[in-house]
DNA sequence: GCAATAAGTATTGTATGACAAATGCAACCA
DNA sequence: TGGTTGCATTTGTCATACAATACTTATTGC
């Protein structure tokens, strides 16, 4: 228990890698809601660090809603629903723990809701120079030269269109866009053909948003989220036969 | 500078309370993004507190993406994009800064894109247990004695309904609602005629959850939308007459 | 005997002082 | 002039001590 053998990935500071090792455990399920955590000693102990650096660690995760901590009583692990999940962190912790399928979904299913809004926003508020960072994204697909830029050029896009909508409530929402299409990017080696076709979907966007046309972006967004759906069926699936009870069916929650 | 002026509002913990203090004042605009923060031996001093119990607040305001700190720079204030808006410490602490009205509106805006969404899920994936807790706060709205009480089911009613769509990444959006529901609360005596009329809103919703009848859950939601938002219309923006430019027309996102 | 109260104890909370590490800046030398 | 070296400042980490809190157990009063 308390394994000292994981090696300290690359960061200078000790209280961030000992936030992330103790994060990913409750997230990996290690340790459950409700449970009580070693005590701040113990883990002093275990990093080799003192008891300092260890309540750095703790406050990390107290503020991202993992852990509460009493005196006498120890740190405790917070119901889920306190965890604050829209966290870069705490979502790069989640890795370890329910089985990424179970979570593209959730992730699609709220894409689902909020993008084509975001879409129609943005055609409706933007102003030029915020259609412009859209245009330069999607010029950025364009001309990606490998896998890896065209992810990065499309989660750009994705999160230019969310500044367009000039809602400061939506632009964490980034974070989610990028797991997903980063979860995809791990799946799925995007062959050539279907860059064209996501490539003139993105296109129809940025045309109504040009256009002002807030309708038109919102199907457009719709169309697009609906081809990302299939090819989340058909890379996923079959890799997790086993499931099939999650598989079922997806919600098609906005209407065309 | 660095008044110590301000009382210690009840919080036994220190730390805490410096972090509120200090964040407080970053969301107030007293501190902006890219600026540094006093070093932490002035915070010491300014708050009468060891450096040990500065560095704690400080990570806590790092784990919520407020600031960044680097040797011998110090901390520095963090681009917006960076700020955790779905932190509950963080929407508390906003309120000293940009206008309310302006605030609500965009809190409107996600509510249009995820609610109805939310009720559709609700009504194709609830289990009997979450549909009973939905009834359970339907409940609690009809008997509650006075506002707060009214307030206070109003907000578990939407809980219970996000927690019926099972999907995780939703019930972060209970803060969200939550803030709502008491800006609106601070601004509006709600009266008795209105109660009524929400009462039945939310029945409507209620019944096409227990139905399993997605569309018609989706649809109830987004009419119980369009009275909020026409609430809203009329309780704030007479008291915000100087603003007209950001009041234009709010945009409807759904379909019905 | 039983309940209220007091003492004990484990754990977090805070303070202090010291040194290490990072890094911007200036002085210095080639 | 340009590169390099050293210095100063600030965060990062450590060790130790004591205070505050709240659970557990023993003790006392009836």
């Amino acid at each position: 228990m308390l394994e000292k053998t994981t090696k300290r990935k690359a960061t200078s500071n000790l209280h961030v890698y000992i936030a992330r090792s103790i994060g990913e455990r409750i997230l990996g399920g290690e340790f459950l809601p409700g449970e009580i955590l070693p005590n701040e000693a113990q883990w002093g102990k275990a990093f080799g660090s003192s008891r300092t650096t260890v309540r750095e660690a703790l406050k990390t995760l107290t503020a991202k809603g993992l852990i509460a901590s009493r005196p006498k009583i120890g740190c405790r692990v917070q119901p889920k629903m306190q965890w604050n999940l829209f966290d870069r962190d705490v979502l790069d912790w989640h890795h370890a723990a329910a089985d990424r399928s179970d979570f593209l979904n959730s992730i699609q299913e709220v894409r689902h809701m909020i993008e084509p809004g975001v879409a129609e926003l943005a055609a409706l508020k933007r102003s030029p120079a915020q259609l412009e960072r859209v245009l330069q994204a999607w010029n950025g697909m364009k001309t990606a030269k490998n896998l890896e830029h065209s992810v990065a050029a499309d989660v750009e896009f994705h999160e230019a269109l969310m500044a367009a909508a000039n809602n400061a409530l939506i632009v964490p929402f980034g974070i989610i866009i990028e797991k997903a299409l980063g979860n995809l990017f791990d799946f799925t080696t995007q062959r050539n053909d279907r860059r064209t076709e996501a490539l003139k979907m993105h296109g129809a966007i940025v045309k109504a948003v040009s256009a002002r046309n807030g309708p038109a972006a919102r199907k457009a967004m719709t169309v697009l989220l609906r081809d990302t759906d299939r090819l989340i069926e058909l890379t996923i699936k079959p890799q997790a036969k086993t499931k099939a009870k999650t598989a079922k069916k997806t919600i098609q929650s906005d209407r065309t």
